[in-house]
DNA sequence: TTTTTCAGCAAACACTTGTACACTTAATTG
DNA sequence: CAATTAAGTGTACAAGTGTTTGCTGAAAAA
């Protein structure tokens, strides 16, 4: 797994990524790839499988963050980042595979993700009523949020570090809007104005 | 390019995509290919030409929207979600290869979508402006609603149709509240009362 | 009408690919 | 200790890969 990893970060692209290429990195023979996977599309679902741990890692790191109080997005971003950053070939795999060759690692990182953005938007609900503050859909919220920061922030995260710390800074602000305007629609639906669909 | 087209369609991916799979489809020699392209990186290149092409005609369209009035973010999203279902193969090669594997196609899509960023932030600037409303860094905002729509809405162009729609539902409502926010935020500036950050 | 360009062809080349088989070791287990 | 299992090996094969070369017709330009 580690030397498709790297193989990956090299010359990108797991569905170009062959089955010989792989055993080569690892330094094994071909034939004892059959010993670990019986086919590359397992190895692949492996792959995500490990990819999806890393994920909830970043959430629960997020968690600790909240309760610690202080600039929650700004360094919530931060550590998105970092671990962008610290297992980027990985993430990359899962950015690539979720519009990917394979329908089941597709289907399946649709499903982690969709898993994430629950989990995010429970969050998202608790810190709000802990504030006093009414919100609209957090699920929407979460989706919203999800997106951007794994799109734009897997994106950038082998970019130059001034670009990288320009992306974190976009990304905040982004999200900073999104809960504005959360913020906003809630409380314009209580008072039923809607200014914005007319 | 409608044979590569119609084979990524299919068994997915353009990296695992063979020149020889292309001019089988195609109907001529493998030989014959070279008439046309000198690579397979070329006929890429080329397919995301096509793309760039269709994308401006999504603006196009949306900006027509923009001057019958009615509810422009709702038909806006409607435009784009008709426009990756009918030529859904070449969006999905975009969004493929925006994360994919080869470095030159990689940066032209990323090249590609900045500018339509650049002209997206001069849309909602002027329908800003005709609006009175004040709003922060238009350009930041069509990043953000660009990268939903352009992700979420190509993910799902491919699902059933109530799925779509929903989709589309979920896409307005996450533009609905970037203005919001983005409205809220400059207001909030002007008053310098900047709740979010403490 | 002659000439040049264009798109296509078959055959061949040197590789690489996934997979199968029978085999050796090393470690684990009974 | 003996037996079983896990991991790895070399060889082989059929199929597929990108690319080159020299060739054919047809269409377009001269």
């Amino acid at each position: 797994m580690a030397a498709a990893l790297k193989k990956m970060s090299e010359d990108k692209g797991f569905s170009s990524l062959g089955l010989r290429e792989v055993t080569k990195e690892a330094g094994i023979a071909p034939a004892s790839f059959y010993r670990h996977f019986s086919n590359m599309e397992e190895l692949g679902l492996a792959l995500v499988s490990e990819a999806e741990d890393a994920l909830q890692a970043i959430l629960l790191d997020a968690k600790a963050l909240e309760e610690k109080g202080e600039d929650i997005v700004a360094s919530s971003v931060q550590v998105c980042m970092q671990h962008f950053r610290d297992n980027g070939p990985l993430f990359r795999v899962l950015a690539r595979e979720a519009t990917g060759n394979s329908p089941l690692i597709r289907r399946r990182i649709q499903r982690c993700l969709m898993n994430l953005n629950h989990q995010l938007a429970e969050i998202i609900e608790l810190e709000m009523r802990r504030r006093h503050r009414k919100i609209t859909n957090p699920l929407y919220i979460a989706e919203a949020i999800s997106t951007l920061v794994f799109n734009l922030g897997i994106a950038s995260a082998d970019l130059p570090y001034a670009k990288q710390k320009e992306a974190e800074k976009r990304l905040a602000h982004h999200i900073r809007i999104i809960y504005w305007g959360a913020e906003a629609m809630a409380n314009s639906q209580h008072l039923s104005r809607n200014i914005m669909l007319s």
